[in-house]
DNA sequence: ATTAACTTAGATTTTTATTATCCGCGTTTA
DNA sequence: TAAACGCGGATAATAAAAATCTAAGTTAAT
């Protein structure tokens, strides 16, 4: 159980934007990190439609935070780019539960990411902008 | 983001396991889910290297619980089932991160994979044996 | 003692999901 | 009007998960 490298690459993306104020594009921000552009440019897209950047089209546009580092929680990322999620098997449809609703495997799974989201609330991309990286200078 | 159908598997043996008390074979065992045996068998090795269940070689063997259900709890299961687990795929080696010890990402998550096994403590497999079945005849 | 039903463990194959790439289009700036 | 960008769909490559196969060792019954 791991969260996928979209879920990383966003984040990154994220403190790349929070630390250059300006705008950057797909094209800067995966050579700033050395990893895919057009697999990237799919991340941002998604961090886009979810509204926590904003996107300008056109020669000299790309992205920048439609809102302070401080008030994007790693919550929120999470949710964006893991989709909707289904810690447990059988809270998809693969397994025709009949129970569901009433399945007590499926409600403490449910509770228990919801626990794991809470607790990503609490870290915000500003919180994560290594400061520590500043003070070993 | 989602728990292995091993998980699944698991969880649903133990269940088996704890409504009959006798000990049951991995062929019993998969024919009552319609799973794949051969599989099946590989999720019970693992749960009896864990010694959460114990094994009787040679005919007529099987396998059975080595405790009562109400103390074998889902977050249990799942250390098991899922192994090292790298909710943020920087816990892993992937990327070199190389200050994974100070790194606030990776204390994050850590963090709230912790909250959500601890979540999981509290539902144990006796609490999932479905009462409502009981209660609804 | 031999056979049948079982666990164990490794190797291999199949299937599915993830990651990455490619392409054509619409938009903006120089 | 060309160059640099975002958008979104389609497709390909890769990796991981799930499933299968095989051979061995164990026990109980015949």
């Amino acid at each position: 159980m791991k969260t996928s490298i979209k879920t990383d690459y966003a984040i990154h993306s994220l403190m790349l934007l929070a630390k250059n104020n300006n705008e950057m594009s797909v094209n800067e921000l995966a050579k700033n990190q050395d990893i895919s552009k057009s697999y990237l440019a799919k991340v941002m897209q998604k961090l886009s439609n979810a509204n926590i950047v904003q996107s300008t089209e056109g020669k000299s546009g790309g992205y920048k935070l439609t809102k302070p580092p401080e008030e994007i929680s790693l919550s929120e990322v999470v949710k964006i780019m893991e989709g909707k999620i289904n810690v447990f098997e059988c809270l998809d449809d693969k397994r025709n539960c009949k129970i569901k609703k009433r399945c007590k495997i499926h409600f403490a799974f449910k509770n228990s990411y919801q626990k794991m989201l809470k607790e990503l609330e609490k870290t915000s991309i500003k919180d994560i902008l290594d400061p520590e990286l500043k003070k070993e200078r």
